[in-house]
DNA sequence: CTTGACCTTCCCATAATGGGAAGCTTGACC
DNA sequence: GGTCAAGCTTCCCATTATGGGAAGGTCAAG
């Protein structure tokens, strides 16, 4: 198999599987007399654990520690702790970004979205104060 | 005021102001004769609103729009849409990293975390499928 | 007048992905 | 055999926001 055809195989771009290999996440390909990559099943299978350990959000300095996890057969304890840590990680992150959302469907709330330039959006990132208490004071 | 005040007062570093004036997200600042960058209370205010936006989750890109509608005193209608459709890509993200994390969670709950080198997290990844399936199958 | 703190610009690095150029290989078709 | 398109190679550049660090100029206090 060369790369095209391992890419459409794995769902990993022939781009991307060039730069794992660069950085060390999977290992050197091997090579036809012309010089081109070649694939088997097994590098197929690999590349395809990247794939779906990226989309569970883990990043490439992850993933080399879960394929040595995985190539290894190490202690399923060392992976779960990964996976745990990688989980707060995610959570702390959506925990942020839900407060976004709320200070912002806050401020959203009360802007009347209309051809007026008053906007308690603006007014509310640029001296933050609860914009309701802003509403207050101004009745 | 040099640089160094103002990234005080500002709670943006002085690297981070000197990014944003080349960048063109905040205008050039005034210079002394000595070449030292000057900010005025004004400049210091831009900042924070900068760094309050950076925080509600918007690009550079975006906070370069919000400012232009905060100087222009431009329809509230302009910002409305643009922190709405801020936030529905907040959302998004949101439920992707939820995915991850219901996904994670399902994995780890069914991996003992020992010293056995079966692990169904890792398994899970290399051949999604349900996990619990796989418990039932070989059950 | 020296010294330390602060300023200037410029280059480099991060993480993951992609675009694109220049040049070689392969396979198919005539 | 010759040609052409498609696919491969490497190499460079760009993205986003942030920061580290070097080399050199400035300012204020002693």
């Amino acid at each position: 198999m060369n790369i095209g055809e391992a890419a459409a195989a794995s769902g990993v771009t022939a781009k991307m599987i060039r730069h794992y290999e660069s950085i060390g996440v999977i290992p050197k390909a091997g090579r036809s007399l012309s010089g081109y990559r070649v694939y088997t099943e097994n590098d197929v299978h690999v590349l395809r654990f990247v794939r779906r350990s990226r989309s569970l959000g883990f990043s490439m300095a992850e993933i080399k520690q879960l394929l040595l996890l995985w190539r290894g057969r190490r202690p399923s304890k060392e992976v779960k702790r990964l996976a745990t840590a990688h989980v707060v990680q995610l959570r702390a992150k959506i925990a942020e970004m839900r407060a976004m959302v709320k200070a912002l469907d806050h401020l959203a709330a009360h802007c009347h979205g209309d051809e007026r330039p008053e906007c308690p959006i603006l007014e509310g990132i640029a001296s933050p104060g609860s914009v309701t208490e802003k509403a207050r004071r101004m009745s």
